[in-house]
DNA sequence: CTGGCCCATTGGCTCGACCACTTTACCACC
DNA sequence: GGTGGTAAAGTGGTCGAGCCAATGGGCCAG
């Protein structure tokens, strides 16, 4: 792992410095969607790079929507710049574990997910939450950190809120809230913590009370949040 | 333009073909994400295409995501092809405006940006979503539904939480909010209402008053979402 | 055990060549 | 004037060779 405060250095590859090059031009001309763009060799000659790496920035803003190639024809604008807004899977891949904005959203989706899963726990869902608080238990007892067990009671209560579209969000934020966690419980004492709430969150929500299991969950995001944020 | 009936000719560049031969094998061969994809000659190969095919395939592969290019390494599956179908976009556009679930997810979201917000706003933020009440009031005054200065509130209290995260995710949810809001708005009463909770919600955004915002908001959006689920 | 070096492999990029398709211009014929 | 045919120029698509930068693994010396 890098070490704190010192982060990978990442290179672009050419063809994405290339397409961010032509995306500046296309707002800085103001072009519109029909509008044609230069052939590919006058754009290699002008940006001073070869034929191929203008082909693959192309490529990237053909499958990004923005452009509609036409062999023999040109390529023609097909959206502007500014409706491809940075996609949530851009976001998340950025985000670094300690930016406490990762903290903020898990936060908002998951305490209401515990809020939702109180109202419509089913016994399988119980059972499954239960399932995976014991595999935590047995990892933290074996000296590990019982990633495995947290990750898959967090996706329980996800599922046991019996809402898809809340599940899908989650799906979305993917690697994000795994890491996070990841994180949070290699840290000295947060693994058995974090067992010992994640009981408390299950209790409240077999006992169907919707502001505890709220707030207990609010806690433990909040908890973990300045485990890492600040450790 | 072409006759009834008849369709344009479209051809696939190769490059899509071959992505989309490559996708087929990473889920015929159960591939997770970590694993490593053949190298780019062996792909070429076996394909029988030629290396810099196989390379714009990986370009727009690499865009939409689906794998990460490591030089000297390989390229590495990041999510499964299962993760790119629209799968939160599908969920978005099939969802009707009087399923609770959208109101619940609009809850977990909304109400903690509105706890951000009342965290983080600043003096341009709170002129935004004053500016919005007006033109939601003028709208309503005018015998409209306000249906545009909502929106413009409801964003405004996004952008004041500084979560670029968060902001992110609403923008994908996109006109989904939108359309609950409308189909609010026109229900008898309901505009004069929600301007006068909005107000609500912006003095306790502007007293910095986090438990305050968050409860009013939560009950705002409890409130829209009973009069179109139940009306 | 650690650090340095070497080598094989991998992706990145350039370049030139050729092919398929599109567009434009021109001409002949009705 | 309208239609069809042809040629030339321009455009994107694909191929393959070559060389460089980065990665990962193995080996050896201190």
């Amino acid at each position: 792992m890098a070490e704190p405060g010192l982060q990978p250095i990442e290179r672009s590859p050419l063809y994405v410095v290339v397409a961010e090059r032509l995306r500046n031009f296309i707002e800085s001309e103001n072009l519109k969607p029909g509008d044609r763009l230069l052939p590919e060799r006058e754009l290699a000659e002008q940006l001073g790079v070869s034929r191929t790496s203008v082909r693959q920035a192309l490529t990237a803003m053909r499958v990004m929507g923005l452009i509609d190639v036409r062999p023999g024809a040109g390529a023609y604008l097909q959206r502007p710049p500014a409706d491809l807004v940075p996609s949530l899977a851009a976001e998340v891949a950025k985000a670094e574990v300690d930016h406490p904005m990762i903290w903020e959203v898990r936060e908002g989706v998951e305490v209401q997910a515990a809020r939702l899963a109180a109202r419509r726990r089913t016994d399988a869902d119980l059972a499954a939450m239960s399932e995976a608080l014991e595999l935590m238990a047995g990892s933290i007892e074996g000296g590990g950190d019982g990633v495995d067990g947290d990750r898959l009671f967090h996706r329980a209560v996800i599922a046991a809120a019996h809402n898809e579209l809340l599940s899908q969000l989650v799906e979305e934020l993917g690697d994000m809230v795994d890491r996070t966690s990841e994180v949070s419980l290699t840290l000295p004492g947060r693994a058995p913590r974090s067992l010992a709430v994640h009981r408390e969150i299950l209790a409240a929500i077999e006992a169907a009370d919707e502001p505890e299991a709220a707030e207990r969950m609010r806690r433990h995001i909040a908890e973990s949040a300045n485990s890492v944020v600040s450790g």
